[in-house]
DNA sequence: GTCTATACCCGGATAGAC
DNA sequence: GTCTATCCGGGTATAGAC
């Protein structure tokens, strides 16, 4: 609270005169991410041709542009009562829809991108490791 | 500290005396879960039928079983110098081997068994999916 | 809507006696 | 190798003046 309170130029007390609480402070955020996540699937899928590669790639810049943004949206059960309501659904529609509509394999499909992102956030891939290579290799996986 | 002092049934301070530091603590508890989890892909290897199918299951064991050090293993960068020398190699040779050998392709499959298991040790699956079908998907994938 | 002052809790770690 | 007492930093949150 108190170093958000320094990026608006203010004081950690006067947060509180806007929001509740800090959960409530982070259900606002996880609802602004799911929707920026959103737009960017919808404009990936608009023009793009491979949709599975561009989806992959979408994934994993959204997650490298806002590190802390992905781990709120991801690090703990979801404040679902707090969310602006049909967002996660919007979220998630895209990732189902390229793996045909099968939730199942959707699923698969997000933890196997999950992964792939949280293991490098969190430097866990050794260092001569070729991330660029195990995303193909993965999409590919999928793909067939 | 406090927490692992009440358990070995001593005061916090008494950990000093054994270890350097919190660090320190972490790098064992982290190398006695690398050996571990080579252990039982060792075994699991030796007499399972469905190489893949198995190793699945065994990963998802391990991580339910012990969520806490699960999390010690994947979640921060990991402290190399301090741990049990070749531990790490052990226990990443048996993903590698099961992916035929490519490590691309084995980080690819890590990712995916990473992903399944953080998301639902987090809470972040809705509650009426089916963990184990997307299991089943997702190794078919990686099977072809 | 902002501030200052402060309460309260929890974390890792150290000093020094026994 | 254990203890008690303590330090110091950090966290969320509240009270009450302006």
């Amino acid at each position: 609270m108190r170093r958000i309170a320094d990026r608006l130029g203010i004081r950690a007390p006067s947060i509180y005169k806007h929001l509740p609480d800090k959960e409530a402070l982070e259900a606002a955020l996880i609802s602004d991410g799911f929707a920026e996540w959103a737009e960017l699937c919808e404009a990936t899928l608009r023009d793009g041709v491979d949709h599975l590669a561009s989806l992959g790639e979408a994934y994993r810049s959204f997650a490298r542009s806002h590190p802390h943004l992905y781990r709120l949206m991801t690090e703990r059960p979801l404040p679902r009562e707090l969310l602006t309501p049909g967002v996660e659904e919007r979220a998630a529609r895209p990732v189902i829809e390229v793996a045909g509509g099968d939730p199942d394999l959707g699923r698969a499909l997000w933890a196997f991108a999950h992964g792939m992102v949280i293991l490098e956030l969190n430097d866990r891939f050794r260092h001569d490791a070729d991330l660029d290579a195990a995303w193909r290799r993965g999409l590919e996986a999928f793909q067939r």
